[in-house]
DNA sequence: GTCTATAAGTTGATAGAC
DNA sequence: GTCTATCAACTTATAGAC
């Protein structure tokens, strides 16, 4: 019994889909100039030539793998940040979406990950046409945190723009290092998010087990 | 005149370099697969197949400039963490090893650079001989952090090895978008070692102009 | 030491059978 | 839609002239 589908599922969607997981995978894992359209072939079960009849090129592939990347981490932010209360401490929304980009990132298959590690090495014509999706994204953290700072809870003497490249930094630098272990990805999230309000420098409540119920005063002189 | 040289420094030395620097550059800036000896060989003012005078193959090259790149980062952090009092408090040694970091990856040419951009996508040949010198220079940092927390400036809830990573991810990653700018390398590794020890939120002394004479105590409650 | 020439293999992409 | 066959271009690497 076949069921009648809507255009967006039939079989040759269906392919496209597989060359476009496998290309995602493959990219991520060896690079882009260093994945051939055989290895994506062998991976999606067929032969390089037919890929041929879903993409025009090696760089469409490509190309569609970060916008596909990009709008899975933009959207699943996006969404739950816009689930929290609409009055909610800016601070708390920061929690969820760096929690929401770690786990999209960690979990979510190999789309966002092949971004975040291929997308400065590929080429510049790529780079261009998938960029505007990325600054969208950008602009909703730009946002945020200049929403924090308004709010007060993030210092006024730090520039706004480095902070967030040091936090996206240290976020999406877990691709190459993060492999699931004891602690829940929310713990995990949740410690990050201690590190950047925080910091690591000792509370006075030293003998607490929870890091992340500190009170975030009396700290001790560093120096 | 021709000055007798100790056999480091001939024309056949010189030529090396040029290669090396040639690769270490294109490396960094179109990743490992996508650079061909003819890319190497140009930019070294040179034909491609002249360089198998010098190297036996093309991942020979990499393993090069990797160990180069590496001991230029681990050589300088050493070097002038150690060129303190050995009884200086920990996080200074840290902000010293931090702000060298920095600067090896950002202004001391393209070898640490290409380290840290190209390892994850090279071959798994390469990755495994050059790991030896990383692992020796993540053990320096594993020290002092944990002298850090022994001397009570890093609070004992915190995964050590955790907020390591985080710290070198966002180190790492300002090589994706790092633009030298007004402000110098300096105040920008004080940036980033404040929001470290300390957190980005605000204190009590909002007033400050500058974010790191503030006082580590006193802060305000984020929620 | 560097060159030119070329081998031997692989690549992205196309054409046409089925 | 997928296959096989094939092309032209390019790749790493080698051989031998200079």
């Amino acid at each position: 019994m076949s069921i009648p589908q809507n255009g967006t599922n039939n079989k040759s969607e269906r392919t496209r889909q597989r060359i476009l997981d496998a290309a995602a995978r493959t990219f991520r894992d060896k690079g882009y100039a260093a994945t051939t359209l055989n290895d994506i072939a062998n991976a999606a079960r067929l032969r390089a030539g037919s890929i041929y009849y879903h993409f025009e090129s090696k760089e469409q592939i490509l190309e569609e793998v970060f916008d596909i990347g990009i709008k899975r981490i933009s959207d699943a932010v996006v969404r739950d940040v816009e689930a929290l209360p609409h009055d909610a401490p800016p601070s708390e929304k920061i929690r969820v979406g760096m929690e929401t980009h770690l786990r999209t990132l960690l979990q979510h298959g190999p789309y966002a990950s092949a971004n975040i590690r291929v997308f400065g090495q590929s080429p510049r014509s790529v780079q261009l046409k998938t960029m505007r999706m990325r600054e969208v994204y950008e602009d909703f953290w730009r946002d945020l945190f200049a929403e924090a700072r308004e709010a007060g809870e993030i210092d006024r003497n730090f520039d706004l723009s480095l902070i967030r490249m040091f936090l996206f930094g240290a976020l999406n630098w877990t691709v190459e290092w993060y492999k699931p272990g004891k602690r829940t990805l929310s713990e995990f999230a949740d410690e990050v998010w201690t590190l950047f309000f925080h910091g690591v420098g000792p509370t006075v409540a030293e003998h607490n087990d929870d890091p992340l119920s500190v009170s975030p005063h009396g700290r001790l002189p560093l120096e």
